[in-house]
Order: C-alpha cells, then sequence, then structure tokens
RNA sequence: GGCGGCGUAGCUCAGUCGGCUAGAGCAGUGGAAUCAUAAUCCACGUGUCCGGGGUUCGAGUCCCUGCGCCGCUACCA
C-alpha cells in the first residue's frame, strides 16, 4: 500500500532498583507496544528497543542499606523486570541494561567525540573528597550535623529530620558515609554540557514539530522560558560508566572515581542496546540504518517525568554529536492515578506487574488501560473499572461474538465456514465496516491516540453483536439456510478481522482466535479488510476467551491497597522507634518546655506555611513563627493554650522574628495537631 | 508566595482551527430476542460545560478575574 517506513521506537529504561507498576506500564511501555505491533502488522520496518537503567546514586544506596553490591541490585531488577515485561507481552525487539560492556563503550564513545569537538565545559570545583576511601563524595554522601535544627545524621543535601535543604559545605562536623572519615575540600574537575548555549538551536528544532502533544510543547516553553541551565555530565562516583582515562590524562586528572552522571548515559542506552541487538542479529551494522539515517523515525515514549530529558537534553546530545537522528516525536503520557489516590512505590501503594500477571490474564490489562491512558491529563485507575471493562467489553462484546459465532458454526455447520451466498443490503453493510474499519483504527494509533481506538474497535465487535442478532440466524436457519450460511461466513470473517485490528492491544487473545480459526499466525494488517476466510475451511471448536471476574476476587485487591498505606507506614515508624536515639536526663533537662496563650496571629507574607504569632508566656510577651498554617487558621488558633520550647535560639524565619518553637504532633500522612493542657494553669508555668 | 496544569452527565472520560438542538461507555429504567459466557440488541439524559466578567454574529473552546484541586518550587512541624 505504501512504502515501508524505517521506525526506531523507545521506551524510557525503566530504573533498575524496583518492580514495574501500572503507571509505568500506562506511560511509557503499554503505548509504545501497540504502536509497534500495528506497524509490524503493516509490514512496517520497526524495532523497539528498550532495558534498565542500572546506574546512579539510588541504586549504590540501596546496595548499601542492603549490604550487597550495586551490581546484585539491577541484576536482581533486570531479570525481574525483563520476565514480566515478556509476561505481559511487551514485543522489545532487544532489551538491553546499561551495564553492559557495549553500553560502557558506546557512553565513552559518545562522551570522547563530544570531548573532541570541544562542545563541553570544564569546570574546576571544590568538592568534598575521603580522604580514606579515596573518593569524591556526592552529596548524599556527606553526613553531619544540620546547621539548622542540630539533628546529627543530616544528609549533604537535605536534612531528612527538619527537611532545610543543605549543601554538604553547610554541615557540621562533616563525615563520610562510607568511611566516616572526616572529608576534606579537594579540587576535582567536572564536565559540563552548555545547553544554554544550544536554546537557540534547540528551539528552532523544536518549532519543527507543532505538531507534537500540547502537553510535551507546553513543558518544553516552560524550560525555554527559564532559560536552560548548564549541566554537569560526570559525577565523583563509584558506580557508573567511568570517564575515559585518555580523555582525563588530557586534563590532567585521575580518571578513577569518575563517571559519566546517570541522565548522561542513560538514553545513550537507547543506541547501546540497538547495537547488541544488531551484533545478536549476526549483522553488526544494521544498527546505522536506524540511528544514522536520516530517514528513520525516532519515536521515543516516556512519562511525563522525562520531557525535558528527551526534549532537550537527549537531543541536544545528539546534536552536537553530528551523527544521529532526532525524535521525530515524544508522545509523553501524564500519569496515572490509583483508586483516586497518587501512586506511592515507598508507601507500596502501587499495582505491582508481577503480581497481578500472578492473577490475572495480561491482556486485561493491557485492553483497560489503553483504553483509560493519561494521554492527554492525569487518568484514574480503579479496580471496579477494571472489572467492568472485563466483563462487560471483553467477556460480553468481544468474547461472547466470537463464542456465539464459532459455537453455531460447530453446530449448525459441521465446524466448517458455511459459503457466502448472496449479499442483502445489511450483509453488504458489515463487509463495508470490514473494509474501512482497518485503516480508520490504524490511523488513530498513528496519531498516538490509542483511547480513541480501542472505543471504536469495540465499537465494531458491536456492531457485529447487532448483525448478529438482527439477521436472527436461528430463524433463517429453517426459513433461509443459505442466507443463514451467509450471515455466519460473515461473521467468521468479522470475528477474523476483529482478531487482527485487536492485536495490538490483545496479542495473546489474537492469537487464541487465529487458532480458533485456523488461520496462520503470521496475518497482516491488510488481510483484516478482506473476506480470507474460505468457504469449507475448517474451524477448530469454541473456546470461552474472556472467564468473568468475580467481585470478591476484585473486592480483595481493593481491600489491599486500601491498607497498603497504613500498615506499611507503621512499620517505618515502629522501626524508626526502634532505632531511636537515646539521651540522657541531663540532656532532656536543657530544653525547656513553658505553657502560653496565644494572643495574636497572622500569616507570614509569601509563606503558605508559616503564622507569625503573638504570645504570652506569663512574664513576657513573645512573638514566634510556626509552620502550622496548612492545618490552623489564624482566627482559630487565638487564645489556645499551646506548649513552646522557651529558649530554643532565636531566628529569622522570612524576614520575621522567631523566638521559641511551638510544639505539635504530626503523623506520617503529614496530619498535625497542637500540644496543650489538660487544665486551667498559668502562663509561663514549667513543663517537666 | 512564584511558575505550570486541571475543573464537562451518578462514575470513567471524548470534545480537533471558536460554528448546527454538548457526546461515548458504564451504571439506572422500560422493551425485543433466545444462537451465545443470564451473554446480545433497541429506546430513554431539564448536564448552571466550577462561579463572575469580557472579546465575537457566535465560546465548553480565546482573554481577565474569583474559587477549588494537582504538580514543581520557596519557606523551621
Amino acid at each position: 500500500m505504501e512504502s515501508k517506513q524505517r521506525i526506531l521506537v523507545t521506551s524510557a529504561l525503566p530504573y533498575a532498583n524496583g518492580p514495574i507498576h501500572l503507571g509505568h506500564l500506562a506511560g511509557a511501555y503499554l503505548p509504545a507496544d501497540i504502536f509497534v505491533r500495528y506497524h509490524r502488522l503493516k509490514g512496517s520496518d520497526v524495532i523497539y528497543i528498550c532495558g534498565s537503567d542500572e546506574h546512579g546514586v539510588p541504586i549504590m544506596l540501596r546496595a548499601r542499606a542492603e549490604g550487597v553490591s550495586p551490581q546484585d541490585i539491577v541484576d536482581r531488577y533486570h531479570e525481574l523486570n525483563k520476565k514480566s515485561f515478556a509476561a505481559f507481552g511487551m514485543s522489545f525487539d532487544f532489551y538491553g541494561r546499561t551495564s553492559s560492556p557495549v553500553h560502557h563503550r558506546t557512553s565513552q564513545d559518545f562522551f570522547r567525540r563530544l570531548n573532541e569537538k570541544n562542545i563541553f565545559i570544564v569546570k574546576k570545583e571544590k568538592q568534598l573528597y575521603d580522604p580514606e576511601a579515596k573518593i569524591f563524595l556526592a552529596d548524599r554522601f556527606v553526613r553531619g550535623t544540620c546547621p539548622k535544627c542540630g539533628y546529627e545524621d543530616a544528609y549533604g543535601d537535605q536534612c531528612e529530620k527538619c527537611g532545610s535543604s543543605l549543601s554538604p559545605a553547610d554541615l557540621i562536623d562533616p563525615r563520610s558515609a562510607i568511611t566516616n572519615a572526616e572529608p576534606v575540600m579537594k579540587e576535582t574537575v567536572h564536565w559540563y554540557l552548555p545547553l544554554a548555549r544550544f536554546q537557540k538551536k534547540l528551539e528552532k528544532w523544536i518549532n519543527e514539530h507543532q505538531d507534537w502533544k500540547p502537553n510535551v510543547l507546553g513543558q518544553i516553553k516552560s524550560w525555554f522560558a527559564d532559560g536552560l541551565k548548564d549541566r554537569a555530565v560526570t559525577r565523583d562516583l563509584p558506580w557508573g560508566v567511568s570517564i575515559p582515562e585518555d580523555i582525563a590524562r588530557e586534563h590532567g586528572i585521575d580518571a578513577s572515581g569518575k563517571v559519566l552522571y546517570v541522565w548522561f548515559d542513560a538514553p545513550i542506552g537507547y543506541i547501546s542496546a540497538t547495537i547488541e541487538w544488531a551484533e545478536e542479529k549476526g549483522d553488526p551494522d544494521l544498527w546505522k540504518a536506524y540511528w544514522q539515517d536520516q530517514s528513520t523515525r525516532l519515536i521515543h515514549f516516556i512519562g511525563k517525568d522525562n520531557i525535558v530529558f528527551h526534549c532537550i537534553i537527549f537531543p541536544a546530545m545528539l546534536m552536537e554529536h553530528g551523527d544521529y537522528v532526532l525524535p521525530e516525536n515524544v508522545p509523553a503520557n501524564e500519569f496515572l492515578n490509583l483508586e483516586g489516590n497518587k501512586l506511592s512505590t515507598s508507601r507500596n501503594y502501587a499495582v505491582w506487574l508481577d503480581d497481578y500477571l500472578q492473577k490475572f490474564e495480561p491482556d486485561s490489562l493491557r485492553y483497560v488501560l489503553a483504553g483509560n491512558l493519561p494521554e492527554t491529563r492525569d487518568a484514574d485507575f480503579s479496580w471496579k473499572d477494571f472489572q467492568a471493562r472485563h466483563n462487560n467489553e471483553l467477556a460480553d462484546i468481544l468474547g461472547n461474538f466470537v463464542n456465539r459465532t464459532v459455537t453455531f458454526a460447530h453446530k449448525y455447520f459441521s465446524g466448517k465456514v458455511p459459503p457466502l451466498g448472496e449479499l442483502d443490503e445489511m450483509d453488504r453493510q458489515l463487509v463495508e465496516k470490514i473494509k474501512t474499519y482497518p485503516s480508520r483504527l490504524g490511523e488513530l494509533i498513528e496519531k498516538y491516540q490509542f483511547k480513541n481506538y480501542i472505543r471504536e474497535f469495540m465499537d465494531l465487535a458491536r456492531f457485529a453483536n447487532k448483525y448478529f442478532n438482527d439477521k436472527e440466524p436461528w430463524k433463517t436457519r429453517k426459513e433461509n439456510p443459505q442466507a443463514c450460511a451467509t450471515t455466519i461466513n460473515l461473521c467468521l470473517q468479522t470475528a477474523k478481522t476483529l482478531s487482527i485490528v485487536a492485536e495490538p492491544v490483545l496479542p495473546f487473545t489474537a492469537r487464541r482466535i487465529w487458532k480458533m480459526l485456523n488461520v496462520e499466525n503470521s496475518q497482516t494488517w491488510d488481510d483484516a479488510t478482506k473476506l480470507t476466510l474460505d468457504d469449507g475451511a475448517e474451524i477448530q471448536p469454541a473456546e470461552i476467551l474472556f472467564t468473568k471476574i468475580e467481585d470478591d476476587v476484585i473486592q480483595k485487591e481493593i481491600e489491599r491497597l486500601q491498607q497498603a498505606g497504613a500498615p506499611n507506614e507503621q512499620k517505618a515508624v515502629e522501626k524508626k522507634e526502634t532505632e531511636m536515639e537515646r539521651i540522657s536526663f541531663d540532656d532532656f533537662k536543657k530544653v525547656e518546655l513553658r505553657v502560653a496563650t496565644i494572643l495574636e496571629a497572622k500569616k507570614v507574607e509569601k509563606a503558605d506555611k508559616l503564622l507569625q504569632l503573638q504570645i504570652d508566656l506569663g512574664e513576657e510577651k513573645r512573638q514566634i513563627v510556626a509552620g502550622i498554617a496548612q492545618h490552623y487558621s489564624p482566627e482559630e488558633l487565638v487564645g489556645k493554650r499551646i506548649i513552646v520550647v522557651a529558649n530554643l535560639e532565636p531566628a529569622k524565619i522570612r524576614g520575621v522574628e522567631s523566638n521559641g518553637m511551638l510544639l505539635a504532633a504530626s503523623d506520617s500522612e503529614g496530619n498535625l495537631t497542637l500540644l496543650t493542657v489538660d487544665n486551667e494553669i498559668a502562663n509561663g508555668s514549667k513543663i517537666s
């Protein structure tokens, strides 16, 4: 029909420190797989590349916490995710990983090339260095006392206790998280990608792509509006792709302990995985056709959190390198919520793919998810909806149509395709649908309108049921056997068409229908438009495609989720309590707690959380600032009796003097309530 | 507080460059049919398109503003 297109499709490399959940699938994986499967049926020259992103600090920290090596962590999740993706029907041509030697080499070559072209800015700067471990310390690897709250185990970038963001130099008594040695300031060198310099070029390029999704263009514009900032592409870390030694030497630097920053090497993973794919195919240069021939359509499927990397940073890298194609489109999706709430992996509030696959069929989730993708805005997944769509649409409309047709053919036409006779008006209408639907559905997929594709696909199945009903073959069987034969013939043809156009979203079901109809596994999209089943051809007995999902099964999943947040948090709290540091009574005596009454309260300008309070401490009146504006209004506070730390050293918060601190209790949900006293007692009373 | 996004039927969502009485599926009510997984098919919607202004011959769609929700960000619980 049309000339063969060469298409390279990628899905965001999942980070190998956890399993895959629904949000991932809806954002980057399922749409890409539908797109790719469609193009394969269309006969396009398409390959689909993905893999594990295995570098970066979180993986290191996790390895340390578990007392294993980073490689152990990534091995675990690489295997797990690869397996569950396969079981879900993700049809990657290659699923690589960024810890592979090919990837290390490819990223180093990429870096070397940009270095040769003098793209980078090399900056000398001073950073903390661990003299024992002989490595520079990333912010996260410096621990010390928080200058603001005095917490002794604050991270170099943030204090977990008081939440304030820090830089490692702020810490009092800093120490290395790895060896506990005292870090020293030492000069180091980092390579920066001068994005600011590329902004004009990038804007021009983006302007040529006004057909991209509005949500994607909107995000990009806001980055441009802020002005692009130069970004360091190297890091002093022991886990990652090392800086090529020759380049380090060029700058008189020791390359050891210096790696490419993970955001730099991860997208190059698409290229290295393609190279490995070509090697596996026994044609090592084959990858070049996909990455270096300008006629290739490169399409990145990602979630919205990844837009800046795929629409600005990676394209800038590719442009400056010079040998590669730039993405034709980046159809990023928004986020998927769960039962009306945000997903939270740390609270285990998510539906994990490997867990799902132990209980349900992959096609059910593929269908339900694809029908409710967050294409233009955040969407919501609920188990009740999942059950309804599975039962009402997959089982009742699609499954039942195939079943009633095949069963009928067996019962009254001895399991053979009955002959096609003369067509009446209704028959011709159905044939017309068979002819036109595939190209309409294909267009929708081409335009990344997957939800519309799903809806229209099911409309065709609905029409098929209506046709069956209106033709009443159970009556014509006696009155007009020829008409009956024609009806069943066309219903079988329609089942075949449905199976082909469903393949991108329901690959397993499609194959089961092909088996039932005794047709080859190598159907093409164009076959869907034709009546390819021959008169008299044998078909297999009917098989139930989708079994109904019962209420109690769904109820269990809902309950599991409802409990997921809470118990987990309790565990976290208990853990913290057992790890709690003990203090002496003398330490406690240092804190002077007193009862006070709030006299006045007003909001602090330009701060969401802060209230400025005047309090009566008995012998004196004072002003304090409290971060409780999101939980208490100024009016309701006046007259309240509170507990304050009276001897806290004064501080200025957003320009407002704070002379003391009130006490409040908060839970892990972020609920907050003030501490108060049980009975009347004078202001200024001491608490012990 | 700053920047960005969102607010359409009971529920989940469509509404392309502003243009005919604002749509789909589900749920609900009534009916037809009995080949089929009690499945199917048909009929039925007085929705302040969050509120208020404005631009326009015409606005769910564009502009301003208020409210509510979400994200990023700043701010000692």
